[in-house]
Order: C-alpha cells, then sequence, then structure tokens
DNA sequence: TATTTACATTAACGTTACGTAAAGGTTTAT
DNA sequence: ATAAACCTTTACGTAACGTTAATGTAAATA
C-alpha cells in the first residue's frame, strides 16, 4: 500500500504540513518521489510514523525522537527517564506560578470577612506567634526580614477558602508523612509526595517559593524541639524523616 | 535620577537586550532619547518596570502585561484569574504526560518481582475481579474491547513503588472527599482537589487518560449501586457529589 | 475535450522572548 | 592618541508547525 501526503495524513491524524516538515528535518523521509514530484509513503513510513506520534504524546522533541529511531541500540529507557525529570521540573515551576498567582489574587482581592476573621483568629495568632517567637528572629536573620513581615501579611489575609485547603493539606501531610515513615525511605515516593505536600502548604505563607528556604525551614523542624515535638508525637523521628525527604525533594 | 540601559538592567536584574526589546514592542520606553541615541530611563520607568516583572515572574505574557499597564481601568484581577485557569490546564497537560511517561518506563522494564507477584496478588484480583464482574462489560462497550485489556494489563504490572502510591492516593481521596462533602460544593476547592487525586488515581489503571472517559467513570459510581455503596458507606451522597466534582473538574 | 475540482509542490512569514554575534559610533580613562 | 567601556541598529536562531501565496498536476464532470 502506498499513500501521498494527504492520504498518510488522514490515517495518522496529522496535517500534510506536519509531513512536509517532518520530510524537511530528515525526521520521516517518504520512501520515493514521483516524477511529478509527490511524496510517495509506503508501510515502513507508516510504522515509523506511529513510532513517531507515540513519542510525541509523551512530549518528547523532534529532535530527540530522530535520536531515538535512529540508532537501534538508543535506550529509549534513559532518555525516557530523563524526560520524565524534566516534566517534573516543569510541573513545580507550574505549581509555582499558581501558588503565587492565587496569593496575588487573593491579595487584591482583600477579601476577608469579619465572620472569617473571628474564625481564624485562634488559627493565625498561633501560626504567628510560632513563627514569631523564636523562628521570626532566624528567619529573618536567614531571608531578611521583608521576606518575614510579606509571609505574616499574606497569613492574616488568608481566605475561607484558602483556610479550608491549608487545613486539609496539613492532614494530607500527617497521613502521607506517617505511611512514608514506616516504608523508611525518604527518597521513596511517598516521601516525596509528602516534601510535594509540605511545599504546596509552605506556599500559603512565604510570599514566594525557594528550595532553598524550602529545605532551610525543613532543617529547623529537627534543630528546634517545639516543632521536633510536633513532628514526632506519633512516631518518632518523623521530623528527620521529613527534612531528609525535603533535602531530596529541593537537590 | 536618571539610567542609561545598562544601568537600569543591573538594577532590575535585565540583560540590555530585554530593555531593548521591551522597548521595540512598546512594553517600556525610555522617558527620552538622548542626541547621541542613548536610551535615557527616569523614576517612572524604573517603576514601571517592576510592575512588568511581577507579573512577568507570575508567567504572565508580554502582550498580557502590556494590555494590563495600559489602561489603568484594566481588571488586572480578571486577568490574573484567567492565567490561573491556564496554568491550572497545562499543569494538567503535563501530568498526564508525566503518568504516560511512567507507565511506559514501568512496561518496557517489565519490572515486577516474584515477591511483588504474591504480595499483590488479593489485592489485584479484587480489582480485577470488580472491574470485569459488570464494568468490564459496560466499560468494553464505552471505550472499546482494547482500552480493558490494555488497562488489565497495566494492573497487572503495577510495581511496589506503584502500588504504594496508590494505596496512599485512596486513602486521601476518602479523606479530602469526607471533607469536601461536609462543605456541600462540588465546585469548591476541596472537591476539586478530590476529582485532582481521583484522575492521579484513574492515570494507575487506565492506558491513557481522557476527560470523557474521567467523567463517565464518575458517572457510572452513582448509576452503579454497587459503588454508589463504596462511597457512601461514611456519608451518604458522596458518590453523587464526586460525580459533580469530577463533571465540573473535567468540563 | 474543455473545464472545474481536488490535490500536489515550494517559498516564506508568523508565533515567544529574548541570546548572540556583527559592524560600527561615542564616551571616558589612561 | 589610543584603548577600554559603553552605546547603537540589524539580523539570525530558537520549536513545531499554521497559514497564505503562487503555481503545477491528476481526476472528475459537462
Amino acid at each position: 500500500m502506498e499513500y501521498t501526503v494527504q492520504k498518510l495524513g488522514q490515517l495518522a491524524g496529522v496535517s500534510t504540513r506536519t509531513l512536509r516538515y517532518y520530510d524537511q528535518i530528515g525526521l520521516l523521509q517518504p520512501s520515493r518521489v514521483n516524477s511529478n514530484g509527490y511524496r510517495i509513503y509506503g508501510q515502513s513510513e507508516v510504522n515509523r510514523l506511529q513510532q513517531i506520534l507515540f513519542y510525541k504524546e509523551l512530549g518528547v522533541s523532534l529532535d530527540t525522537i530522530k535520536e531515538i529511531l535512529s540508532s537501534p541500540t538508543f535506550d529509549a529507557e534513559a532518555v525516557l527517564r530523563e524526560h520524565r525529570l524534566k516534566l517534573i521540573e516543569k510541573r513545580q515551576q507550574i505549581e509555582t506560578l499558581i501558588c503565587n498567582v492565587e496569593k496575588t489574587i487573593a491579595e487584591s482581592e482583600g477579601r476577608i470577612t469579619m465572620s472569617n476573621k473571628e474564625k481564624f483568629e485562634g488559627f493565625k495568632q498561633n501560626l504567628l506567634a510560632e513563627n514569631e517567637k523564636k523562628y521570626g528572629k532566624e528567619i529573618r536573620e536567614k531571608y531578611g526580614k521583608e521576606t518575614v513581615e510579606q509571609s505574616n501579611a499574606k497569613l492574616m489575609n488568608l481566605s475561607e477558602e484558602d483556610y479550608q485547603k491549608v487545613t486539609a493539606l496539613e492532614k494530607q501531610i500527617r497521613d502521607v508523612l506517617s505511611q512514608a515513615v514506616t516504608s523508611g525511605d525518604p527518597a521513596g515516593p511517598l516521601a516525596q509526595q509528602a516534601a510535594e505536600l509540605h511545599k504546596q502548604w509552605i506556599c500559603y505563607f512565604w510570599p514566594t517559593y525557594s528550595k532553598e528556604a524550602h529545605a532551610g525551614l525543613a532543617q529547623m523542624y529537627v534543630d528546634d524541639e517545639r516543632f521536633t515535638a510536633y513532628y514526632d508525637k506519633d512516631q518518632p523521628g518523623t521530623a528527620e524523616f521529613l527534612r531528609d525527604a525535603i533535602a531530596i525533594y529541593t537537590k
């Protein structure tokens, strides 16, 4: 069976422009070219196109696909593994962006009703006090006065929605963390998930997320017995475990 | 205070090329141009640049930033809200990609040791049976035989790591869902988080994620009393609530 | 058979936000 | 006087095509 550009395009669900482009960059060349200049594709090209589209669906770049397909000994699995890391990093970036955008929106809304204010009073006082009493100084030294004040300002403007989310996050962190600790591996999937959740949680209080600040905060959980006590309440060693997990997560 | 390109660039941490580009597209024009052709910026330009960089950090496009800053009555909040939706969609895309890449890797690894096999036997049998006994037919009708078989194949190849993650996910879903139900709003943040988690869960069993399939599955939770019973165990109405949440999530 | 219709070709611009030369003029310091 | 440091414009490159534009060819119809 032989195909022209349009036939092949319809078969595979891509545009004719795409096929010409793939020809141009040498990713998929027709088996032969007619005397009239038409591109003619055969079965092996159909197969190759299928492969191409498979990797494309995974978000692999055409350049990389070309490499994968060019050498049969090429380690496709290693490529995918690396690709996966890239994707995860991208997701983190986007999550941070979302986090910051959401906070900006909340801020500009200036929302927070009186009823909310009362409701969150205790919650906020606690957190603020905890932040300030001891860590205020340390954090100030590490990340500057401005950061701390912005952080506190954010805290005071938490909306009802955010409050729900934050509370839910705290519960999730506790749950996942306790499971992760039993597994014992701070690099494992559960531990890393806990670190991820913890990052999301932080995002509600810190004006901007940074890996360094995250890792620093985790270290404080171990250095200060008040935090250690909180995390080790159910299972001793949890604070250290979380610090290790976050260290790997932010590495 | 007046600045040349380099001075301003150093002050704000951007390249001179960037400043020339911003001038070119009319985003940030110098207050005046010297007789020698040098760009000279004043204080108001410094302020404007700060604004620009702020929005840029949130991932807003220069075009959009221009619009935001061009009209003081322009609704920056609405823009951010829309921007947030775009980011969330992007995150979903990337999550789906990660999901699929991970499955491809797992597949090519062909991993799963004998010890794992024994460990997961019961778990898998349960799920397989549940899938097959009744839904097998329905799903087959809706999404085709191939999808079901691929789904089952994936299930049988779950690794230890994946098993942990899946189990943790299930617990999280239950937790978040129960909190969300009390809030009563399937469009609320908790409900949407539950839908998100549910998507991640699905990703472990379905060969490729699609919104339609997700929404369809949620509908089945309501249509079939066995699933309904499972979700409504603690709180009646949970299955319906989840379906509504997922309907909004996949809209 | 003449004409329309459908399909093929190449060439080239547009998309985003700059990085990176290249080629050259100006200011400042030595 | 000369070199170093600074400024300028112009223009190519990036990823993966979408979209005309201008034109040639094959198949279907009047």
